[in-house]
DNA sequence: CGTAGGCATGGAG
DNA sequence: ACTCCATGCCTAC
């Protein structure tokens, strides 16, 4: 590892032997300690797998940002939230991070901001973020006492907690110091011993260690200090920052409420897409986003998962704070389960909170316990636990009624707080429609404008719900024996979470995918792919604004533009890019319409109906998504976004409407006339009748190269005939289903899967050949994802780029398409006959 | 037989 | 390989 000086200024130890093997780090190998100090001496004190797997991140109570201590983490664990302290794991010594200066009174502000290394300064890595706030690693060089608020300080605040906190960080700061000093900490030590021991959980059990017991007096009243002391500066977060003397030598505790086995530090590596995560969505409104609060304590922040961290957001805070007038720690969080909400009434506890949050228990059968609700109701539930694989299983019994008060159920959140001082626990609820309920779930609105559990949840919450037994269960599995894994599945809580988070993932992707738009400055470079020319950007893409492409029944493209300012509509050309921002002004391409005093494009009647119909295709889509059944195919989905345009020239009111489709349907099915008219023409150049040419082109080109190579290997491995034969002739079958499907506008990705089976059905072009019945992910991918999105990209981009000759298509081919479009290759919308669908009629 | 309590099991991380 | 935990399953009442 070579000569190394050790960071901390006070070791600097300079040696290449006396590193020693700290924590191991996820790239592999080891971090690399300095035997002296114990400090790291590069960057991988900074690794993900450091800063997660042990407890060297703590929230600074100055921004409220994450910051990492830079302590030999693998030793200590701190616990105390401020810079002062930390203790090790082994001995329980107290030590000082910073062996320079005593900490005391302004050095300490001092100190913390000398470790505080800028946004700007952060080496690259995963720690940035940990998904819940900004991270700042911090840094072990002092960078001298030059005064407090010195330009350079202000700066390094400006940057760490933005410009407009700044003044108000340093009054609450200069307010805090002045406090502190007013505070007598023995005599607050010792009123929170007699709080302690007449709390009602809080006691001491009677056959613990005396250690034990004194052990959790220490701690306790050391966190009740805290608390006591943080509790009026009115932070934002639920640290509680310890400002007394670090006092050396002195013995710590182990965690006061740990009990039974000790538990493995689990806190995971961050949750990165949280809501808040980054440093954007962090200067936006905090405080309206719902995110995950670090537990009430250092230990709790070691320890608990994320899914459990406190997500009350700020004012919920408050208003719990003000209901109960009192100040409320948020502990930790949980989404009820089946079983949780059933009417066993067991709500089982994530052992790490209970253990950090509850009494310690060493009986099986437990303690009662008195938890409040938010309306100041008390109840009393059993907190005990059952054994299990050497291990314990938390459970509060006895809680129906308070969930049946609260009416929640599975899937809905409990949350337990605490009140301080004093200890009293509070139970409280939060239902699970919000976005930003679930840590994992991303603040997306969905496309149909409904909550994730309207959408997603529907017709599993059902599955959800108390089912009473295995009664129901049994049923199920009867009814349905090779669905008992799915069954399963559905019902666990996690599965379900998941899925429905991929499910708003998939679709905010895909609209993501309408938005982007090439770099204004990137030169794209032509690259040929399947005879397709496609452009490659080395930058990324922009988000671009988002447009409504329509289509005229004269086959003219436009797009529809909303302007951010007069938000009148715009008649666009359909190549035209839009920048996120775009106004009236921007509209270059019609002089009459680049003012938005000009009158609106698009009448309000036809915007209505515009709507109706996306709205209508949207719902659709996500219909699609999570019932797998309609089959509704990316191109249909395509005409139908370009046909909806037509409401300058062609009012809805004016269309046949399948008698399968609802009033006010105006979609591809629906316009098209029953007797063929209206039909497009064979020269019509439209999205759907460009991109179905093409893709036939492709295909046609394709086999037909296939066909040569197959005739060249079959000349020279005369050996084998009847294999290839079989071969050929598989392939050949495979591009005649994907052929017609393809004509069936219901295929728009050439199949290439030699393994896929074809139907007898498949064969006549009657099924919807992007469902594999034998590839499920096929089915989920293509048909409501991929092929969408592709399209819609297809449709976003100028067609001129893919068409060379659109009129060149032989006529053979011409007439396939006619063939199969009149005969049997029906798009199988459910319930809508091909004819109808089909825009190529004709 | 139905229900509740307690433990076991297995998926997920 | 291990822990956690949702829930299945067995048993006693």
């Amino acid at each position: 590892m070579g000569s190394k000086n050790c960071m901390n200024e006070a070791c600097r130890t300079t040696t290449s032997s006396e590193w020693k093997k700290g924590w191991s780090l996820k790239s592999g190998g080891f971090a690399t300690l300095c035997y002296n100090c114990g400090l790291s001496y590069d960057n991988s004190v900074f690794c993900e797998t450091f800063h997660f797997k042990e407890s060297g991140w703590r929230e600074c109570r100055l921004c409220g940002k994450i910051i990492h201590c830079g302590c030999a983490a693998s030793r200590y664990q701190y616990e105390y939230m401020d810079f002062g302290g930390i203790s090790c794991l082994s001995c329980a010594k107290h030590l000082e991070i910073q062996p320079v200066q005593p900490v005391q009174d302004d050095s300490m502000v001092l100190m913390r901001e000398s470790f505080m290394q800028t946004p700007g300064d952060l080496p690259s890595g995963p720690f940035m973020t940990n998904g819940v706030k900004d991270v700042y690693p911090l840094v072990t060089e002092n960078k001298g006492n030059d005064d407090k608020f010195s330009n350079e300080r202000l700066l390094h605040l400006t940057k760490a907690v933005g410009a407009n906190d700044v003044i108000s960080k340093l009054e609450q700061l200069r307010r805090e110091e002045s406090m502190l000093k007013t505070v007598d900490a023995q005599k607050c030590m010792s009123n929170l011993r007699q709080q302690s021991s007449s709390s009602s959980f809080l006691k001491p059990d009677i056959g613990r260690p005396k250690q034990e017991v004194k052990d959790t007096f220490e701690s306790l009243a050391q966190q009740s200090l805290n608390f006591a002391l943080a509790t009026p500066l009115g932070s934002s977060s639920s640290v509680l920052p310890f400002r007394g003397e670090i006092i050396e030598g002195v013995e710590q505790s182990k965690s006061s409420f740990q009990h039974g086995k000790s538990t493995k530090q689990t806190l995971s590596k961050p949750v990165k897409h949280s809501p808040a995560a980054g440093p954007e969505t962090n200067k936006g409104n905090i405080t309206q986003k719902r995110f995950a609060r670090t537990p009430a304590d250092v230990r709790g922040r070691t320890q608990l998962l994320p899914r459990y961290w406190p997500k009350i957001t700020d004012q919920e805070l408050q208003q719990l704070s003000g209901d109960l007038k009192s100040s409320i720690v948020p502990l930790f969080e949980k989404i009820l389960s089946a079983s949780d909400a059933g009417r066993i009434g067991r709500l089982v506890l994530p052992k790490a909170c209970a253990e950090a949050y509850f009494p310690p228990i060493n009986q099986s059968e437990g303690i009662p316990i008195r938890i409040q609700d938010i309306k100041g109701k008390h109840w009393t539930f059993q907190f005990r636990f059952w054994p299990n694989n050497n291990s314990r299983m938390y459970v509060l019994e006895g809680v129906t009624p308070c969930i049946q008060n609260m009416q929640v159920q599975a899937g809905d959140i409990v949350t337990f707080s605490r009140i301080d001082p004093g200890g009293q626990l509070v139970i409280g609820c939060r239902k699970a429609t919000n976005n930003g309920d679930v840590l994992d779930s991303h603040a997306t609105i969905l496309p149909n404008g409904n909550s994730p559990r309207e959408t997603s949840y529907s017709g599993v919450t059902d599955t959800l719900l108390p089912t009473g037994g295995r009664t129901s269960d049994d049923s199920m599995q009867q009814s349905n024996p090779m669905s008992e894994k799915k069954l399963r599945n559905i019902k666990n809580k996690r599965l379900l979470m998941h899925n429905d988070d991929a499910l708003e993932l998939r679709i905010t992707w895909e609209e993501a995918q309408e938005l982007l738009r090439p770099s204004p400055s990137a030169k794209p470079t032509i690259v040929l792919v399947e005879d397709l020319e496609f452009e490659e950007f080395d930058e990324p893409p922009i988000f671009g604004k988002r447009t409504i492409f329509t289509s005229r029944l004269s086959g003219e493209q436009e797009q529809l533009a909303q302007c951010d300012i007069c938000s009148k509509w715009r008649r666009l050309p359909v190549h035209a890019l839009l920048s996120a921002k775009w106004t009236c002004s921007d509209n270059i391409w019609d002089s009459n319409r680049c003012s938005c005093s000009a009158a609106d494009d698009v009448s309000p009647r036809d915007l209505e109906a515009l709507f109706t119909c996306n709205n209508e295709f949207k719902r659709r889509k996500i219909s699609d998504n999570v019932s797998k059944e309609g089959e509704p195919s990316g191109l249909d989905a395509l005409a139908t976004i370009a046909v909806l345009g037509d409401i300058g020239e062609s009012s809805t009111g004016a269309t046949t409407r399948h008698p399968r489709h609802r009033p006010g349907c105006s979609c591809i099915v629906c316009i098209q006339p029953p007797s063929g008219k209206g039909k497009h023409e064979p020269t019509c150049k439209c999205n759907v009748c460009s991109t179905v040419k093409r893709r036939f082109k492709t295909l046609m080109m394709r086999k037909k190269k296939r066909q040569s190579e197959r005739e060249a290997e079959l000349a020279h491995e005369k050996d084998k005939p009847a294999l290839a034969k079989i071969c050929f002739e598989k392939e050949e079958e495979e591009d005649d289903i994907a052929g017609n499907a393809l004509l069936n506008m219901n295929h728009h990705q050439e199949n290439e899967d030699g393994n896929r089976m074809p139907t007898e059905e498949a064969k006549k072009g009657r099924l919807d050949l992007n469902c594999d019945p034998y590839r499920e992910e096929d089915v989920i991918a293509e048909d409501n994802g991929m092929s969408l999105t592709t399209l819609m990209n297809v449709a976003t981009l100028p067609f001129d780029m893919f068409l060379e000759k659109p009129n060149d298509l032989p006529s053979l081919e011409a007439s396939m398409i006619e063939d199969n479009v009149a005969g049997e290759g029906a798009m199988l919308l459910p319930g809508v006959s091909g004819q109808e669908n089909n825009p190529e009629d004709g």
